[in-house]
DNA sequence: AATCTGACCAACCGCGTGCAT
DNA sequence: TATGCACGCGGTTGGTCAGAT
């Protein structure tokens, strides 16, 4: 698959790679480090771009990257981490282990887009979902999600807009923190509070999506992570800080979520906002 | 069997950012 | 401060494949 190999004007290859050059650049690395891309064509005896060279080598030749169809969890966690961040895909990707950011950019344009869209015009047309056998995402009424998706967005350009307000107060206490951590303090401080505050003052609309919404069973303990726990009022033993705000306060620190459930350890606002937007069912 | 069509995904392109000079 | 370079990111392209007609 891919592009047939071509030449520019330059004798630059462009196109598939083939096996010889991967060959040749995977060597190449592993001698002596990618090191300085531009020049690394020509120490590897490669006719390709530096550019080229490093698209290949991160997206397809590393070592660490995994290959074959995403888990339920990725897509769980690429779902809820683009409705924080957006098209953020190396920001997603970082938290994804051994998935690209190419990868996970197709992955979203090709199914999880796809999805949400057609289950909103499912819904539009009220068939009534069904899970047979493949992960599929319901939604609320299509004029519901659609106002959820904008409460999305405007709290994600507020984030941003906030970050930059805010940068310089955070940096000395988020130093060793990444961007998407950056981010998520921000949702889980003042965004957070206005996001809650905000769908408060609308009716609640969020909690009442969620109530109207959530399916009648868990499907999975994977969703179990998912759902909502209940806003407010929780009872978990592991959350014994919790302050009083109406937003949960959670353990901020992401984590990769290739070994642990942890990944799916949004808080209470987060989770409860994402189910107000998706059902994610789980196959068992 | 031939053609069409849409899905998939590797790869390319343009732009923004950070750093060195 | 201004400039150029290298790199990284996100959007887009286009080749291949599989299913439908």
């Amino acid at each position: 698959m891919g592009k047939a190999p071509c030449f520019d004007k330059d004798g630059v290859k462009k196109g598939a790679w083939s096996p010889e050059e991967d060959a040749k650049l995977i060597q190449h690395i592993k001698e002596h480090g990618h090191g300085n891309w531009r020049n690394l064509p020509k120490e590897a005896g490669l006719l390709r771009c530096g550019k080229s060279c490093r698209l290949r080598w991160i997206n397809y030749l590393r070592p660490d990257i995994k290959r074959g169809p995403f888990s339920h969890e990725e897509e769980a966690t690429i779902i809820q981490l683009h409705g924080l961040l957006g098209n953020k895909w190396a920001v997603i990707a970082s938290h994804v282990t051994g998935r690209t950011d190419n990868e996970i950019k197709n992955f979203w344009n090709t199914h999880l887009k796809r999805r949400l869209l057609s289950a909103g015009s499912n819904k539009q047309s009220h068939q009534s979902p069904s899970c047979s056998g493949t992960s599929t995402i319901k939604l609320e009424s299509p004029s519901t999600s659609t106002s959820h998706m904008v409460q999305w967005e405007s709290i994600r350009v507020e984030a941003e807009v906030r970050l930059s307000m805010e940068s310089s107060q955070l940096n000395s206490s988020l130093e060793d923190k990444t961007d998407s951590d950056i981010f998520l303090r921000l949702w889980n401080s003042r965004v957070g509070k206005s996001f809650c505050s905000s769908t408060a003052r609308e009716g609640g609309v969020l909690t009442n999506a969620v109530s109207e919404t959530l399916p009648t069973e868990l499907e999975s303990d994977s969703i179990a992570t998912l759902q909502a726990r209940p806003t407010g009022t929780s009872t978990s033993t592991d959350t014994t800080t919790q302050e009083q705000d109406d937003c949960y306060r959670p353990n901020v620190d992401m984590v990769p979520p290739s070994d642990t459930n942890s990944s799916n350890d949004f808080p209470d606002s987060f989770d409860t906002a994402l189910m107000s937007l998706l059902d994610f069912p789980v196959v068992k």
